[in-house]
Parts: structure tokens; C-alpha cells; sequence
RNA sequence: GGUCUAGUAGCUCAGUUGGAUAGAGCAACAGCCUUCUAAGCUGUGGGUCACAGGUUCGAAUCCUGUCUAGAUCACCA
């Protein structure tokens, strides 16, 4: 708290504002709102710390670029302390930033563990993140693994921001869907079970599934070929129809259904929790669908009571949404059952109830946008003061060379596959570079795992969710350069310093403020001073993004640094002093940062 | 057809309240390990920011139109 405290006066964007502010009094004689005001960063090219965009300001001065920059410039000289010279470039005013702040500033954060972290305290918002979602027939795949690690990901991020975070799970555990499965597995099953055919659980039953569509289409092409039109075949293929049945068997609480469905979901659940390890990502708790797929139906009824949804003449229930650009919903068949949006209606009434939740988030592809437009919308025409409150963080699909990955056509990346893959990957480039000789094989195999994990899932999260990316399995996912490995590789090598400043007995004290440090060095700790703005960003953008690629660069900083001047051979104590600590600090950065990607560190590679 | 999203270097991607000469990595080429881990560092080449207008001191960014690609418009979930 204390620290966090320190920081807003430290604060040096404030600090300006409030100098400028003052100028536009003292100057000018007006008085200026800090919306108009846009101090930034200074660019590389450019000689200074922070700029300010002087053009907008032109209209309160009435004098001329020139004469209104230099009149600024000159003001901060003897107005604000650390504000050390300005330079002017085009009616951009630079200004220079003392190097004694900068060091003031990374002396003040040393201490500070959590630098970059908001407290959460009870009375922090509650935010709700559904992400995974996953079908109990389908073994996941590289889109799986992207919505797991957003949502993983997001959870942490919004955590370090400062608020509650409850992440949950709504497992799709039932539907005709199942019943595919679990009839494919009935008729040629032959009692078999992941543990006799040594498979994994998802897997296995996935292949119930596959088989089940083979036979299904076996049969609907046998149906057309006896003359009856396609749409019918499809309607009637016997397989079909026995899915059906046993659907309505499952829902009636027939005793057998129940059982064999529950047996055959334990698989998959055993098989997902296998991954879900993997890929290190979690969940407070976890919903059934099974539980939840009648929720929303008494909603329904009662909006219907309230005219706000409408009744067609078969008995089934919709809300009409023509007026607002959009097409008719069904939310009750004419049966009274339900659909997937009477479910989402009822499950988030449910849980903004239950959690007095702030926002809702929903980690699901952007193929359901659609679904989510509608559901907000049904939300707010039935008057939930909630409804702005759900959030659908769209994500674009993964694609292969050529195209869409599509379950039936087999064209996906398995998620397990993929993550042996990048496994051995690591373990071959880690064995030919021979710096874990000596190593347990315990010890070597965590290293492989997290260098493979740290691989997979910064190349996935550093592109913006919203973007569709692209993914060739036939190009093995880089260890070098832009990389998850090269920001855990840059981790490592202070590591390696610290050990060896620690053998020689050398500790780190309080930074001499007078001690003159390089630019490489300034700018990492400009970096540093960024940590905290750049988690506040990702989190009000639901954007990993951000976070990858804030490490990434404040690695890249730290390697130019490294590579140009030593730490322990320097012959000033009080310079290694200061390089020691930077490089501490920065060392904790790229942990933290990582960690909100869901990445780990490894202390050597 | 309607709606939504996207189009930046050969490839994968940054570029977020409009700001300076549009940046990285990969790939190619040329250098740097008897010195704290070379999964690193330095350099070279590579761009009509899809196209055309508009808004303004200033546009990859905002607006309009066109082209291209994807998603969606289910009594599936």
C-alpha cells in the first residue's frame, strides 16, 4: 500500500500535468483541462524522455509554434525539478527527464514485490471468466488451447489489476451429440475402455464419435442410393433415429442411459484433466450443462407474461428482435424443452445472483458473436440492469494453411500432440546446445516442459485475441528470436549473475543517486516504469497481447544492455551496485509478466 | 442477399484516446564467443499500410465507397 502510494507521487506523467497546468496560468492566463493535454513517451530517434504535443495547445497561446514551444520548454526548466532540458523538434517539445528520477524511481520500486500489482480487498469488483467450454465428445485442439490460454491468461491479468476473479467451466456434457458417442460405443464397443486399449479418455471416446459419423453417412448413402431424397435420408438413417431415442431415454432418467452416459463422460474428463494439467490452467469451478439446461425457461415464461417475448401459434416462444436489426429468436420449443440460449439466459441470471458479479466475461470464439449480440439484447429488453455487464471476449479462429480447422474432415491440430511435439522439440535443442549436462533427468525433463509450454504459449498469446491467426504445422514454432524461450533465456542469464554475485559475496544496497548510468540502462528502467500502466492496459483491453509483448521488449532491452557492459567485472562498486539491482528488478519483471501469461521461468536453460 | 470482423515487408505478427522518418521476429546475406549462459548481440537488403475519396496543422489509425478473405444469419451446442 505504501509503495503503491510513493508511486502516484512518483508519478511523472502527473507531475508534468500539473507543471503545465500551472505554465498555461502563469503564461497565458488560461486554464486548461488535462484532456487536452497528451504528454507521451519520446520516440527512439529522438534525443529526450517524454514529449509533449504542442499543436493542440496552440489555440490557448495564440503565438506561433516556435515562440509557444520555446516560452513551455523554458518554463519546465525553472518550474519543474525534474525536468532537466527540452530539445524541440517540429512542434514536438522533448523534454529531458534528470537521470536522478530514474534512479529515484527504480531505488523505490527494489523493495516493492508485487510492483506493477493492484491489492484486491473484499471490497474489489467480482469478475466472472467462463472460458474452455469444452463438448464431451471431441478431444481438444489448437482452437482449445488458444481459448484455454486467453482465459487462463485474462484471469491472471484482471487478478494483478485488482479485482476478484472467479474462472469457471461450463462443461457441454450432454445432447444428441453424446448420445453418438455413447451408441457408437454400444454397437461396436465391444466393452472395451481407454485403460484396455491404453488410450487416452477424450481420445477414446472421440473415436466413438468419428465412427459413429462414418456409419451414419454409410447408411444415409445407402438410404439416397434406394431413391430417397437426401433430406430425408439424413432425416432417417436409422443410427440417426437410434440417437435420438436414446437421447430421450437419457433425459427421461432411464437407469442404463444414465449410467453408460456417465461412464463414458468420466473418460473424457479424466482425458481433459490430463491436458488442462499440461497446458497449466485451472478453474474455480466447473458447471455441468447437464445442471443447467433447463435454467432460463421460468425467464422465458415470464417475459412472455410481461409481452416482452412472443408466442406463435405452434406454442413455441420467441423474442423478436426485427426492430433492432436483428432476426427472431426461439427460446422455447413448441415441446416446452429448451434451447442453448434459454440456458445462457438462465445460467446468467444464476450467477450474477449468486456472485453479486461486476461483469461477466465469456472467452468464446468469434463464430458466436451472433449469439452473444442476441443474448445481451434478449437480457436487456427483459430489464436485467445487468445485461451491459456481460462481456463476450471474441476470439478469431486458429487456421491452417489451408483453412479452417474442422473436427469431421480431420483437419485439426491436436492439442496433445502438439504439446509432445514442442516437447521434444525443446529437448533436442536444449541436448544440442549441452548446457543441462549434469542435469537429473527430472530436472531436465521440468526444463523441456516449460521451454515447450513457454514456446506454445507466447506464440499464441502475443497475437491480438481478436485477430484470426495462422498456424503451419509444417514450421515447428521458433525458440528463437521473438519467442517465449529468448524472454525465459534472458531470465535465466541474471539468473546466473545473481548466483555468482551471491558466491562472491557481493549484496545489493540502496542505488547512489549521483552515480551516472548509461542510456541502455535508463531506458530499461523507463521500461520497468511501464509495467504497471501496460497491466492496466491488458487488462481494460482483455489483450495478453499487451503483456507479451511488454516482455518480450523489456527482455530485448536488457540482452543490448547485457552484451554491452559487464555487471560483475565493473570497477565502481557503486555502479555494480546500481546494475545489480537493475538487473534484479528486471529478472522480476519478466517472472511476473510471464506468469500473467501463464508462463514459467526456469532458473537455467 | 443482410450483419459483423479483418486486409501492414516473401512469411508470422506489433503499431489502443489521430502525432515525428511505419517497427519486430523468421527467412537471406555479413560480422561478434580464451571475458557474467551465442536459445544472445551488431549490421545490410526488404513497404503504394488492399484501393479510391473525405475530415485536419497532422491519418496505418476516424468517416464514406469499392475490392478481397473469413464468420454469422438453426426448433445444434
Amino acid at each position: 500500500m505504501q509503495n503503491s502510494k510513493k508511486h502516484i507521487k512518483m508519478n511523472i506523467f502527473d507531475n508534468l500535468k500539473t507543471t503545465l497546468i500551472n505554465c498555461f496560468n502563469d503564461l497565458y492566463n488560461k486554464d486548461i483541462t488535462t484532456e487536452t493535454i497528451s504528454f507521451q513517451y519520446t520516440r527512439e530517434e529522438f534525443k529526450g524522455d517524454i514529449t509533449l504535443v504542442v499543436f493542440p495547445l496552440l489555440r490557448f497561446t495564440k503565438k506561433s509554434i516556435q515562440e509557444s514551444t520555446k516560452e513551455i520548454g523554458d518554463y519546465f526548466i525553472s518550474n519543474n525539478k525534474y525536468t532537466n532540458g527540452y530539445n524541440i523538434i517540429k512542434g514536438f517539445l522533448n523534454f529531458e527527464i534528470s537521470t536522478t528520477y530514474w534512479i529515484k524511481f527504480l531505488d523505490n520500486i527494489l523493495p516493492n514485490k508485487n510492483f506493477g500489482y493492484k491489492q484486491t480487498n473484499k471490497d474489489s469488483d467480482n469478475i466472472m471468466i467462463e472460458y474452455s467450454s469444452p463438448n464431451t465428445n471431441k478431444p481438444l485442439h489448437l482452437g482449445h488451447i488458444r481459448n484455454n490460454l486467453l482465459g487462463f491468461s485474462v484471469s491472471e491479468i484482471i487478478k494483478a489489476n485488482g479485482k476478484n476473479v472467479i474462472k469457471v467451466n461450463l462443461v457441454n456434457d450432454r445432447g444428441i451429440h453424446i448420445c453418438k458417442s455413447m451408441l457408437a460405443w454400444q454397437k461396436w464397443g465391444k466393452n472395451s475402455t481407454p485403460e484396455s486399449t491404453n488410450k487416452k479418455g477424450d481420445k477414446f471416446v472421440g473415436d466413438y464419435y468419428v465412427l459413429f459419423d462414418k456409419e451414419y453417412k454409410k447408411q444415409v448413402k445407402e438410404l439416397i442410393s434406394q431413391k430417397i431424397p437426401e433430406n430425408e435420408a439424413k432425416k432417417n438413417a436409422p443410427l440417426l433415429l437410434e440417437a435420438q431415442e436414446m437421447l430421450r431415454k437419457w433425459e427421461n432418467g432411464d437407469t442404463q442411459t444414465v449410467e453408460l452416459w456417465q461412464k463414458m463422460n468420466s473418460w473424457v474428463y479424466k482425458g481433459f484433466d490430463q491436458t488442462y494439467k499440461k497446458l497449466g490452467i485451472d478453474f474455480d469451478k466447473i458447471y455441468y450443462e447437464s445442471q443447467t439446461y433447463k435454467l432460463g425457461k421460468q425467464i422465458v415464461l415470464d417475459g412472455l407474461k410481461k409481452n416482452i417475448l412472443i408466442k406463435k401459434d405452434d406454442g413455441s416462444i420467441w423474442a423478436d428482435l426485427t426492430n433492432d436489426g436483428l432476426d427472431q429468436k426461439l427460446l422455447l420449443r413448441n415441446d416446452g424443452t429448451s434451447v442453448y440460449m434459454t440456458q445462457d439466459i438462465g445460467t446468467a441470471h444464476q450467477r450474477f445472483n449468486e456472485y453479486n458479479l461486476s461483469k461477466h466475461i465469456y472467452v468464446v470464439g468469434n463464430e458466436q458473436n451472433y449469439h452473444f449480440q442476441v443474448l445481451k439484447l434478449i437480457l436487456k429488453k427483459l430489464n436485467y440492469n445487468w445485461a451491459d455487464n456481460i462481456f463476450h471476449l471474441s476470439y478469431g479462429m486458429v487456421e491452417l494453411p489451408e483453412g479452417k480447422m474442422k473436427s469431421r474432415e480431420g483437419t485439426v491440430v491436436d492439442a496433445d500432440d502438439l504439446i509432445d511435439e514442442m516437447i521434444y522439440t525443446a529437448k533436442i535443442k536444449s541436448q544440442e546446445l549441452g548446457k543441462l549436462d549434469g542435469f537429473s533427468e527430472n530436472e531436465k525433463n521440468k526444463i523441456y516442459q516449460q521451454l515447450a509450454m513457454g514456446a506454445l504459449k507466447y506464440f499464441i498469446l502475443k497475437v491480438d485475441p481478436k485477430r484470426n491467426m495462422m498456424f503451419n504445422p509444417n514450421e515447428s514454432i521458433d525458440f528463437n528470436g521473438n519467442t517465449g524461450p529468448f524472454i525465459q533465456y534472458s531470465y535465466v542469464r541474471i539468473k546466473s549473475i545473481l548466483r555468482k554475485a551471491k558466491q562472491n559475496n557481493i549484496s545489493t544496497k540502496t542505488i547512489n543517486e549521483k552515480i551516472k548510468i548509461c542510456e541502455k540502462a535508463k531506458k530499461i528502467i523507463k521500461t520497468l516504469y511501464k509495467y504497471p500502466e501496460t497491466i492496466n492496459e491488458a487488462a481494460k483491453n482483455y489483450s495478453p497481447a499487451l503483456i507479451a509483448n511488454y516482455a518480450y521488449n523489456l527482455a530485448k532491452e536488457y540482452n543490448q544492455f547485457y552484451q554491452e557492459y559487464q555487471i560483475l567485472k565493473e570497477k565502481n562498486k557503486d555502479l555494480i551496485n546500481f546494475r545489480l539491482n537493475l538487473s534484479k528488478k528486471t529478472a522480476e519483471i519478466i517472472k511476473s509478466s510471464l506468469a500473467l501469461l501463464g508462463i514459467e521461468t526456469p532458473e537455467r536453460m
